[in-house]
DNA sequence: CTTGAATATATCGTATGCGATTTAATCTGA
DNA sequence: TCAGATTAAATCGCATACGATATATTCAAG
């Protein structure tokens, strides 16, 4: 390839890293705008989705799921239960946990994104087995990064 | 697959966004402790492989590489600035512009760096092919995103 | 030549991520 | 039982991302 085409004269576009890092980005920029009527950023939209599978749920089981801790989703948990979206109670059987559980409001959220996951296929004009596919070949490599 | 796998059984995981943004998130954590004894964040990472690929570049330029503008671009700058890898000086032919340049601390650091993408693909253990059909998956992913 | 449009950075406010630490509650073994 | 280990959240500080705006410079049409 010529020197005169930078895109991919450049190293960083030869890593993995930075296609994950750079396609994320771009997931995040293009869900905004579709979130923005829900009232939701990309990181709580996700937060939601792991609550519209299973309610009533501790921060630990939340971050188990979304790859993130306590001191990252606290603070986010906090911002959704200002917007009316859950609550956020400690367990009575057992303190150290704080249970996460969805209002009226937040579980009728799911309904209007309901379209959000459409937009998304249509966007990305590929067939749902090659975006399997991604996925699992995506998986794969968080995995194997995660391994020890 | 059962309901007792909890991995399977959310749909953030069925998700093309999440496996980018979590997979994602998993590099960064992976490259932080290597990058931590050249004194670099992985976007700070990003930032000199551009400009040991092409040095006196302007911040635009940066930005067209890894996807990102000057509201995220200056600050990390200074910070590269502060630290003594590069210097930001005002193009005389357009007073716009501001120059980056790698100081010979921050060409040296290119080094000190070799080790790194090795390290990387020692860790996750797929061939090289695998990788680029990876790269070539995502960023057909992320211009689907970007287009219009 | 000059005034409005376009361009390039920079600034500001908000929302993540995350390493490190703290606090509080529960568990565990002698 | 009870002191140390473990666990679950929360807190703190720092470094991104990014929408929106501001500032300064250059371009371009009349």
């Amino acid at each position: 390839m010529a020197k005169t085409s930078p895109t991919s004269a450049l190293p960083v576009n030869d890593m993995v890293c930075f296609a994950a890092y750079s396609t994320s980005m771009a997931f995040t920029r293009f869900y905004n705008p579709l979130l923005k009527p829900l009232g939701l950023t990309y990181p709580q939209y996700l937060v939601m989705n792991v609550l519209w599978a299973e309610d009533d749920v501790n921060v630990k089981t939340i971050g188990e799921a979304l790859h993130l801790e306590s001191n990252t989703l606290t603070p986010l948990l906090k911002k959704l239960e200002a917007a009316g979206h859950l609550t956020r109670t400690r367990d009575p059987a057992d303190e150290r946990q704080t249970r996460i559980r969805l209002t009226p409001t937040g579980r009728a959220l799911q309904q209007q994104a309901a379209h959000i996951p459409g937009c998304i296929v249509e966007q990305l004009g590929c067939s749902i087995r090659e975006l399997q596919d991604l996925v699992q070949q995506l998986t794969s490599v968080r995995q194997a990064l995660e391994a020890q």
